[in-house]
DNA sequence: CATGAATGAGCCTTCATTCAT
DNA sequence: AATGAATGAAGGCTCATTCAT
């Protein structure tokens, strides 16, 4: 049934991303990732091709690109949007996996086109989205906003500070982006 | 002479972050950083005892450590700080190699302790230090402000936008920035 | 079949005590036991976590425990149990290739725990067991008789003399061994 | 000065026969035994063409050649020869230094033709010496009552017992030697 | 004599990938 | 689908040896 084949691949790509997320992409050997899903080795070269495209599929999933899609689905506006998505932002990279497999991702942005190219998505076609949402319209002042926004919370996840929390920061930060953007 | 002994500790340096920016640390051969450096492949083992030692070395001179030293040593207050402190910051990871340098130095901060403890050091010691000159004090609000306007110039650095450039987003950074600390 | 594998094992270690014998333990190169197995180099690390472990293999086989089980294993009693291991002893290491590995294998109980307790059982164990059956007790002086009996096989080994055969040499041996024991 | 020459070239020596030792002839690294000498590693290729002249060099000293030349020159007969003999066999492999290095050097017999010489010349050349010395004729069963001594001593220093000293051992390992010669 | 930087060959080991079963 | 034995390329690292100084 490719229900059962939907469910092997993903308790692989679930292997992968726990394996990814402690070794780094390239130093996480193959061997590893299938005990973990509990398959044989060969079984992970059945679902994908080679090593690459595993990668390439858990380093697309680390990426905002869910977060920001989730939140434009459901019909927000103004503030409403930014603190969607700020708030499922900290939420998926307070679990140091996906810190971890997100600060790889974005390395890997230099030197993999796929990647490159999610990254090109979300820093153009979806900042421009995200504008028209929460600002009304997409200029080069509200990206720019937006922008920092992101740079914000990416910095906020690298390295959570000790004396503020999570509710306090992305209030201060949203509040920071629309009183500029008046 | 020791002058030749640090001349080739640095032609190997300069070689490794050549190759490690195209290839990432852990894929890239040490045979390559020495025929880059022009030097055998045993010699690297001589200065670095390690494959490791040697990519920690270029890690940390990756992250904008030096950056924002040499702009806390010039005595500057208020805005110039930022100003000196963007312009650099933008001027280093303008360069590909930097750029590429940088986002794998910090996925390495999951995995390398001495690396961590340099970002850890970035993100508190620094931006206490930077926040007593720009703002004059270094309180919850001025750091938060400054891990905004740091997230603010990695974003910008990670894509640069085609139709904003630097001296626009780096003035109207450090105008969100100033106009939030009051 | 299970059984494919403990073969492709056999003809590993088979080839590691020709190679090991003419090389030494550590100046013989995987690559060549492999050769010599017909297996590629890999193989031989997919059944021996390491180099070690398929020397320490092959060490204890080079010592004379089995020649000593085997005798003891038939119930034989007096000189008889002398006469067989003596006889088996010589035939064992007769082949220059045991001899070989059997120098070998003594110079590494210095370094190697696992071969040490293995000398150690040797020394200790067995020659007790040996004396109950030859003697009819272990005592201090039917093992230190049974010390020198071991000694004087592994000299005899050692440089086979020209003008002494070997059956001379092991009734000789026994002679002096029980015209002591009395 | 010559006097320097060879005060450094035994300083290079002892250092090696601590090192080889400890890791065996041919694990041990050359810079090693130049630390451990206090010189730098490219004076000792200037005492020694290569590492084997000082392996070859360590590995002589190690057998009990000396042991035996010593005994000879004094002007012994009988019994003493052996407890002569015996004796300085006993310091000096007491040693766990030589104790290993002896192992080591024997081992090297079956690849080292210089080696396998000194060991020829000691199982044949000196046990005829000293066959004359201790029994007053070197014949066939003398000499196989002379490998019988060596082999006990040997096998004493492989592996000495607990509950068997020195003393009790040689002395009864010679009352049974010169029991046979009669 | 003496140093230690420099070389390069070679070794052990890992690991992505294939394939017969 | 699934296994795991088998392969072979490649990499990190060691180390004997050389040589300019």
């Amino acid at each position: 049934m490719s229900g059962d084949r939907d469910v092997t691949r993903e308790r692989i790509i679930s292997a992968a991303e726990k394996v990814f997320s402690e070794y780094g992409f390239f130093r996480a050997p193959v061997h590893l990732i299938a005990r973990e899903a509990g398959v044989s080795k060969g079984l992970v070269f059945w679902y994908f091709r080679d090593k690459m495209e595993l990668i390439v599929e858990v380093a697309k999933r680390s990426l905002p690109l869910d977060v920001i899609d989730s939140c434009l689905e459901e019909n927000l506006r103004g503030r409403d949007v930014l603190e969607c998505i700020g708030k499922n932002y900290l939420d998926k990279y307070r679990d140091p996996r996906w810190k971890s497999l997100l600060l790889h991702a974005i390395a890997l942005e230099t030197q993999v086109r796929e990647i490159a190219e999610d990254v090109r998505k979300l820093c153009e076609e979806k900042i421009e989205a995200v504008a028209e949402r929460a600002f009304g319209e997409s200029s080069t002042k509200t990206r720019i906003l937006l922008r920092i926004f992101f740079g914000g919370l990416m910095c906020f996840v690298l390295r959570p500070p000790k004396d503020i929390d999570e509710q306090t920061f992305l209030k201060n930060l949203i509040n920071i982006i629309f009183k500029n953007a008046l």
